[in-house]
DNA sequence: CTTGCGCCGATTGCATGCAATCTGTTTCTG
DNA sequence: CAGAAACAGATTGCATGCAATCGGCGCAAG
């Protein structure tokens, strides 16, 4: 049996980042041992684990919540990963392997797939395909300490769920972005990758803290 | 009194951040226990607050170590300190209060005295001197998301004593640095601190892990 | 002499119980 | 009636005890 730590941390995980669990919501220690029929201490093992993945705060005596973040906060988060994401993205692309290539022809294709406006078009799942996308490129840059420094940062937007609150226009660029940016790698071609997430990252902050605030 | 956690976090973190406890070290939870006199329970939770801050590294089943750093590490840490931490001066110069100046002119003097050729030369004094300048900065950039990104990357450099590796030239030039910063900044020149800053780690980045390569 | 297997001490991971702290409500006082 | 103190329920923080896992040593086989 897997160690109960982790795999507490990993349900809680999966349950914040696909918004089953909303941003601010209380994380009383008790009912989540009885939720996940574990005891306490692993609980407490798993929520510092969170913590240190900026997914959830933790005040001392007061319990946990998870993260929430202000317009502030989230301006100071995109200029960070503007900073950080196209750089990474360069180096990712001469490591990328053919496997990895290909996973990424999937992941954009089948991000295409869901974001078609109609009744099957499915947000929800596009916030999840993005979030490995993103996650692919970030540990192919082959930096333990890049990967770091962006794990806390890149999680503010998929927690927010924010493909949701993207107009028409920003959707469809956005999709298009992904496949142009596999395009570049698969070109080889780091200008052109780096590029192409800048203006990705330039169109998520638009829509999510707006312009020439 | 004060949560037994934090407080065992804190002695941790200042003897490693000292020297006191040498890179690579295993820390036996059942050792710290005993020399903190607290129970193992906040010393796992301590443990676990000292590896999301990098400090420490989190094998499962099989203890904590003192973090370490490869060289190709730290070429990756320096990469993204070149990326952040001028940046960080930039936006913290507009903020910087007169007592903040103050305490910034002091550190800078007093690690010039502490670094001065001779038989009370402290470069282990500077190790910790310079820590609070630099963290001063980050903290001054007034960016929680930033500081956070930045938080596990600058230890390494402490952790390694890197000082003690400095030719005499480059310490005298990295002491310099840091006067000419606090200058800047008086001047509340973002462009200039920015630029100091840049060429203060290409400096540490040269002798902690050599041009060239 | 080297290599693989199995046992034993040591260490980490988890459950449980109790003490300390916080929150919301009530009650007392000015 | 307003505001502060005090009590009660609930929640977090810590200590202790036990089960699971790991690392090292000895022993036997090749």
């Amino acid at each position: 049996m897997r160690p109960a730590a982790e795999q507490a941390a990993q349900s809680l995980r999966e349950e914040i980042l696909s918004g089953a669990i909303a941003s601010g919501t209380r994380l009383g220690e008790a009912e989540l041992a009885g939720r996940l029929s574990v005891s306490r201490t692993p609980i407490r093992e798993a929520l510092s684990r969170l913590a240190a993945e900026g997914l959830v705060e933790l005040q001392p005596n007061r319990g946990a919540r998870v993260a929430t973040w202000s317009t502030e906060q989230l301006r100071e988060i995109f200029e960070l990963r503007l900073r950080l994401e196209p750089y990474a993205v360069r180096q990712a692309v001469p490591h990328l392997s053919e496997e990895q290539l290909a996973e990424l022809d999937r992941l954009a294709a089948e991000m295409m797939r869901a974001g078609k406006p109609g009744r099957a078009q499915d947000l929800t799942k596009i916030v999840e395909l993005n979030r490995r996308f993103h996650g692919l490129f970030i540990d192919a840059a082959g930096s333990p300490p890049l990967a770091g420094a962006l794990r806390g940062v890149t999680h503010a937007a998929v927690v927010h769920q924010n493909f949701h609150d993207y107009t028409p226009d920003a959707l469809r660029r956005s999709l298009h972005h992904h496949v142009e940016m596999v395009a570049a790698a698969r070109a080889g071609d780091g200008d052109w990758a780096e590029a192409i997430m800048r203006a990705h990252l330039h169109n998520a902050r638009a829509t999510m803290i707006g312009g020439r605030s």
